[in-house]
DNA sequence: TAGATTGTTAATCGATTAACAATC
DNA sequence: TAGATTGTTAATCGATTAACAATC
């Protein structure tokens, strides 16, 4: 869980001009963010950075802070060209080259998020399923046969995936995990409930629903706690 | 999206002796996960925060720092006790009482949401589901029936739900918060790709899978941009 | 030119890490 | 007592906010 990764302190890397430069997490994990509230300006020319921050449910100070990572694409005086801006993030999360995405885990969620219609409308590709299950696999869920586990590696490189979704059981998430990165995944996305184990190489990130719902619950109940009904 | 919760600065709030004082938002989020891993060290009666870490995937000066802020509830030389930490855990989040969840947007998603197990496990009831679809409603799914979008108040009322978990498309997304937000729920978890807006007393949190995606993009291209291929 | 709005700088704030004194 | 491990303090790091000079 070390995000380190410089050395003697990361060299600054020859500023490659365009809209390189390095771009903070968390400004990164926004993004996707803005990308989406552009969409809601279709049509429109230009946005100003307090329109667009309010779509996005940011403050325009940090929308414009973010922005400026990328590189300067915005006129002083007028605003954000939409259909450049959009562009442009595009370009930095790399989404010009569509990714292929393979699902492990075909139960009920693996098996939503296969016929999940944005995923398509975002850029990117489910190109395989895979199941234990002898029931499941075999069978076509939108559009695509279920593989067994042993296929996985074959899938990885013959769709040349680079993405890997676990939606498998807490039991058996790390050693899909493995799986996936011995198969040559360079990204995964995990709903299993436990923590995982990646090389650094490869990135993962992590959405458990349950600890989201306890997350809420602890503000019920502090907010019921302080007694603060009138 | 105001974070602030202070007038001149938050009053020390009259140190309630038991586990209360402030506990960071980074913390709290990682709460559940430490709930998590506590699981897996059922049967055995102390653990260190070395090892506790380790099994969460944080540091340990993390972890002890993170568990500082709930009170003292490890022993010098010795570590922690299992038993006694979880609980401790769980009184913090507020998981001493049952919350109860409606569901709203029964599509593939809300299906596998209503059917996940998980969440009764980690302390969370589905009470109720929601759906304005006329070929859904009324239907059964993990044994409870599908009401429509007009009972929606009432099943908030009637079954004295607490957080409500939004599960449709963008389009409607807003429109099921401010119902949601209306009938009374205290927190919301959205999975709809778009910015919600939500009056400050009620708790937000927004996965966006597609988003992830999004990012785990970045990184790969990132990667396969910098060429550090041999 | 006058008005608008960006891009950037500086100040603040919060979160993480490291180290160690307290103590079991 | 000696060894282990916490809880806390101080140092570092990164992220957010506010303000404004640059400039369209």
């Amino acid at each position: 869980m070390d995000t380190q990764r410089t050395g003697p302190r990361a060299a600054p890397r020859v500023r490659t001009n365009g809209p390189a430069r390095e771009v903070p997490p968390s400004t990164v994990a926004r993004l996707p963010g803005y990308l989406r509230a552009l969409q809601g300006f279709e049509g429109v020319v230009t946005t100003s950075s307090d329109e667009l921050a309010d779509a996005a449910g940011v403050t325009p100070a940090q929308l414009r802070k973010d922005l400026s990572f990328l590189g300067s694409y915005g006129r002083r005086g007028v605003g954000y060209d939409v259909e450049h801006l959009s562009e442009q993030i595009g370009v930095v999360l790399g989404l010009k080259t569509q990714r292929r995405v393979v699902i492990v885990g075909i139960g009920n969620l693996g098996h939503a998020l296969a016929s999940y219609s944005v995923f398509a409308e975002r850029g990117f590709a489910v190109v395989g399923l895979v199941d234990t299950d002898p029931a499941v696999v075999g069978t076509s869920v939108a559009g695509l046969v279920v593989q067994p586990s042993e296929g996985l590696a074959d899938l990885v490189r013959t769709t040349d995936a680079t993405i890997g979704i676990i939606a498998t059981p807490a039991a058996s998430a790390q050693a899909v995990c493995d799986a996936l990165v011995g198969a040559g995944v360079v990204g995964i996305l995990t709903f299993a409930p436990r923590a995982l184990r990646v090389p650094e190489n490869v990135d993962l990130r992590a959405v458990d629903v349950a600890s989201e719902l306890q997350i809420l619950a602890f503000h019920d109940h502090r907010r019921a706690g302080t007694g603060d009904s009138a």
